[in-house]
DNA sequence: CGCTACTTTGAATTATCTCAAGTTGAGTGG
DNA sequence: CCACTCAACTTGAGATAATTCAAAGTAGCG
């Protein structure tokens, strides 16, 4: 009954170049990324399934809270983050749009998603959920495959903070996110997006300081390697920021 | 057709305690932590499914190779690990017994696998597992399950290694291995387990060198909160392990 | 018994953090 | 339109946890 809505994102065709806009915030995340799940399946299949809009800095939900609801994202960028006693901050990943946020088994929510701009979901309630991934094998591996997907990339993080050096530990995110928001490979066609993140969130996403964020991006810029300015960053030549990654 | 071979581990009967062999690797997870997916009902589930026996030091697969099998582990410890070109290599998470491996998405392993000490796995088909999976929504949510666990982990080492000291990382990696392995929550009773690893693999996991390693171990056993030796993990107070993590 | 890998300890080095002090820039209200 | 405010960004200088380098000690294994 259900067509074929998960596409692998590798071949999907290139997006559009969004337009640098000077609005942080505001426009970021309007660009719709290769979406995995279809709005209208979405609707059709979850008859309870509610459409969203979240302000920029609203929570879907804090750390430790019972969520009813699984989420897909519409539209806009969230963040997954733990906090700390000490009032530090670990981001451990970023939504997109077209991507799922919840847990099938955990009760209570390892981590808290907060609004990076402001942006629009569809909730589907936990039993819902749980009858379409019961009922759908193709549903269910989509979510395994974007569990899976999650997985690798918590893999990679991981990889990165440990091991690498700051100023690779930030060329490494700005061309995952860069990756992610573009659906393409990176290419030496210059590519500039839309990127609702303060340093600090850089900082707190490469468990840096944010002066140690701003140096490397002020040498990063410098270089020409890959420029954030007022919510937008512009990476000349992405295969260039890849394999400093 | 299945029964209910899924059981949260938290419910679990606490298991005996092993008792502390001198012998690293040899002995080591011979005793079965929690088996989430029964040996027999997986060998009467996948025709094809293959039992496997594995040396120390094996490896399941490398990095970047093409996996037919997703595999179940009966009996020892394994790695999943990153190699970085300079030599250094990122441990991402280990796999005890009654855990599942392996990828339904990826079509290469994005890590490799290395046992850390004699291990027996169960071997399963990529296509009889598409066919489990499809047709078993209890399998289904239980493979999900341990990805979202999988994933959990992935993302509190990520924490653990962004946010923390050298000391409190291996604190809590300790503290995560004691609780995986005993299947038990962190009390004041002693606890003892074999540890298949060197400080080699601690200071991989936790992101640090082995001198520092070394030094937070001896710290730690100078002061009575965990003591390794010969392969052997002791633990007076696990609660007190758990508070420092 | 001797090789090899692992562990331990010390001392010097360094990448990153911390602290402190500007500067810039967006948003606000007169 | 300007002055004000507050948060984000930038830059410098000093502190530090962890790394690096070096070397000795120990244990496992053929």
């Amino acid at each position: 009954m259900t067509q074929l809505m998960l596409k692998p994102p590798a071949i999907l065709p290139a997006p559009p170049q969004v337009a640098a806009h000077a609005l942080r915030g505001a426009d970021a995340g309007a660009w719709r990324a290769p979406m995995l799940l279809d709005e209208d399946w979405l609707s059709a299949h979850f008859g309870r399934a509610l459409r969203r809009r979240h302000p920029r800095g609203a929570h879907l939900f804090l750390e430790g809270a019972e969520t009813e609801n699984l989420y897909f994202f519409l539209r806009g960028w969230a963040m997954k983050y733990k906090s700390l006693l000490d009032g530090r901050r670990q981001i451990l990943d970023f939504v997109l749009p077209g991507e799922p946020l919840g847990f099938v088994a955990a009760q209570r929510a390892p981590y808290a998603v907060e609004m990076l701009c402001d942006a629009e979901t569809v909730a589907v309630p936990r039993r819902a959920f749980d009858e379409a991934f019961g009922a759908d094998p193709a549903f269910a591996r989509a979510i395994c495959r974007q569990f899976e997907a999650a997985s690798a990339r918590a893999h990679d993080r991981m990889t990165s903070i440990g091991c690498r050096s700051a100023r690779t530990r930030v060329c490494r995110l700005l061309a995952e996110l860069v990756e992610r928001a573009t659906g393409a490979v990176p290419a030496h066609a210059p590519v500039s997006i839309a990127l609702p993140l303060s340093q600090r969130h850089i900082a707190d996403a490469t468990a840096l300081r944010v002066e140690t964020v701003c140096r490397a991006l002020v040498q990063l810029a410098d270089e020409g390697v890959a420029v954030v300015r007022r919510g937008t960053l512009r990476v000349p030549d992405p295969a260039m920021l890849a394999e400093e990654a």
